[in-house]
DNA sequence: ACAGACATTATGTGCAGACATAATAACAAT
DNA sequence: ATTGTTATTATGTCTGCACATAATGTCTGT
């Protein structure tokens, strides 16, 4: 009895997904080492090539794998755990818990950004940005704090709307379409002011996301947002 | 001349996703509205069904379209953008700026483990687990201080293991495969035994991440990094 | 009116075959 | 040795077809 006889079929690309998994974990396929080609594992196992590939591929994706034109498929050598973070908008976010979300405009008008948000926002050295600064809130207790800088010349429309009633992460969210961005997450020390307004003592660690987002070239928005103590961002793997 | 008719043949896939994307931002295609089927797509573009399906599947995993079975495929009504993160091993992650990662065993031993984490390894009441405390440098700077619980029982290798040579990340990954996990990011503040590992002023905001991994129904280890100042993860979108 | 059977429909997936593309290896010419 | 050309190979993708599956609507018998 063979081995690598087919023992019964398995024609879904799952299945396929499934039996390449196991030998990865079982070691009969090492890190590093190259496995059989799309035709051959599709003979093997009994299904097409594309169904072959269609698995592969996703492992691929997940980083199980790494595959080359020509080089051929191989197990990865670092396996590189990729976590997918749902990032929403901060009231579904909130609605999500079961809490009621509130909202308070702190601050808005044009003002000259501070060097390192000009950096990032590209623009003219003289330019005046949209700066705004909010407070998002859960069940009327602080939840996050928004800094947000808008570039006028992206957006002229931002300079006439009124984020009294929409956060202008919605409202940029709804107007706006974006092509691209990055995100960073961090972590930083309560200020003084950060801590009156997030209702927490002074020097508290606090976890901070930092996002800019652009479209057609153009720096849209840098937003910053600094959550309240014990925020903690979750996701299964 | 019709405005739905081919102008030019999109015979990949990449292109009719570019189509579907730019009818969303467009609003040609507007929040919520059903987008027409498959075939019909497939048709007005002057392509297999088959393209019109990788190009849709793949819009609905980055979250901007919903699909089900005959409901239809509409436009995603808040579109949850999803960042993925890439989860290394420290070591390459360090290597991978340019610096000289090394590592520091700090202890190591069975232990009775606190309550919090006990929940979590869902290891019986009494049973003691492999505590290991250590600490990654990049450039013989600290970098993170790792605070690790390994359920015996799921892993009796890792008693024996020397590591004092190998971090238990890298060890864990190389010789235990997993099948899930959990990933929570937060900040905290540093207390003074922190502060102090970190070579950091006590109070000082710390980035953490705590993770758990489990295979076959048991929970393998559960690990809490805590970061030096200043660290960020980032990620595009 | 209502429950259960049935038909309809859109997505999900499988197949075989074909060609495209990128990376490599082998070979030739300088 | 080095460069340029060519053949080879494994993955990437498209096509046309088929059937599977799940959700919805419709029809029917009581």
């Amino acid at each position: 009895m063979s081995d690598t006889a087919a023992r019964s079929d398995m024609n879904s690309w799952q299945a396929v997904q499934e039996e390449a998994l196991r030998r990865i974990r079982s070691r009969q396929w090492r890190p590093g080492e190259l496995i059989p080609n799309e035709a051959e594992l599709s003979q093997e196992l009994g299904c097409a090539r594309a169904t072959v590939n269609r698995a592969l591929r996703n492992l691929a994706e997940a980083g199980f794998l790494d595959r080359r034109r020509k080089a051929g498929t191989r197990v990865a050598l670092h396996p590189v755990r990729k976590a997918t973070l749902d990032i929403s908008m901060i009231r579904q976010e909130i609605e999500g818990k079961g809490q009621a979300y509130s909202y308070l405009l702190l601050s808005s008008g044009l003002e000259s950004p501070p060097l390192d948000v000009r950096v990032r926002l590209q623009g003219p050295a003289d330019q005046q940005q949209l700066h705004i600064t909010a407070l998002h809130m859960a069940d009327r207790r602080p939840y996050a704090y928004e800094d947000r800088w808008i570039n006028p010349q992206a957006v002229p429309e931002a300079m006439t709307a009124d984020f009294e009633a929409q956060s202008p992460n919605e409202w940029l969210l709804v107007h706006v379409p974006f092509e691209g961005g990055s995100i960073a997450f961090s972590a930083k020390t309560a200020s003084q002011m950060e801590a009156e307004i997030l209702a927490c003592p002074p020097g508290e660690g606090l976890f901070v996301i930092d996002r800019a987002t652009w479209s057609k070239g153009q720096v849209i928005t840098q937003v910053r947002l600094i959550f309240h103590p014990g925020y903690h961002m979750h996701t299964e793997l």
